[in-house]
DNA sequence: CTAATTGCAAACGCTTTGCAGGTCC
DNA sequence: GGACCTGCAAAGCGTTTGCAATTAG
């Protein structure tokens, strides 16, 4: 009857893990929350943080990323929105906004008629104390 | 200017695992040129193609990308450069450009003084199909 | 000949899943 | 009470690595 796009119970668990995303200023991997929540003291299972956070990024609550390492990375929707300048060399990381990409994105996606467009953008290069 | 940056001997499977990046137009995971060599006749072993495109990567001779599935996904690098746009409901992908990123992409690795900058972009929309 | 390279299979790290028990409404 | 949720441990998947045999220069 009533609509529930996504029957998401709200749990102690959950409630937990949306609170450590919340905390958390940028991208977290599942173990980083998983982690995090232990020291908190919140007892949570690995795979109910995995399965948690794959079922809020399909509800649309979390943006996803793919790291580096082959796992998914994870922030909150409402988080300002910037993206990463990282060295190939050091990994030292710089976050970068970008407002004319974010305006492309938006013109490209009416463009094609995408609607709901997000994106992921990162750059790579060698910074100046790696030269 | 023709100085071998990285060590590579040119051996046979190398020149194998260069031509299909070469023949294929659009990302390969190292398991689809694997495929493909075999397909071709050539045989080369799985932890080789890894291990190959790790060092052209390293090189600088290939792009990477992480997929959606944690795999990484290669290209060669003089690939007409474009990014994708890509339906979240159906997989409908359409490539984009967007002189407008490349530029400002240029700009913020100046502006860090960050040397051999190169980017990965990808947008994520519901397509008009879809909706 | 010497050092780089290859192939195989075992090892790895991240993520997913089956199942029995617990929790929410 | 019934459906959903959780935890554990095992399985799955892509990738990496150790080691002996092979190949390029």
């Amino acid at each position: 009857m009533t609509d529930n796009p996504t029957s998401l119970r709200p749990t102690r668990q959950r409630r937990a893990i949306t609170e450590a995303l919340a905390d958390a200023a940028d991208f977290q991997s599942a173990q980083d929350i998983h982690d995090a929540l232990r020291h908190a003291g919140d007892k949570v299972g690995l795979a109910t943080v995995y399965r948690t956070l794959q079922a809020m990024a399909e509800a649309g609550e979390v943006d996803v990323l793919q790291g580096t390492g082959g796992e998914s990375v994870y922030r909150r929707c409402s988080t300002h929105h910037h993206h990463h300048l990282v060295c190939r060399s050091c990994g030292r990381t710089v976050e970068v906004t970008g407002p004319a990409v974010e305006t492309w994105a938006d013109a490209v996606a009416r463009e094609h008629d995408f609607a709901e467009v997000s994106h992921s953008l990162e750059l790579f290069g060698i910074c100046a104390d790696c030269r």
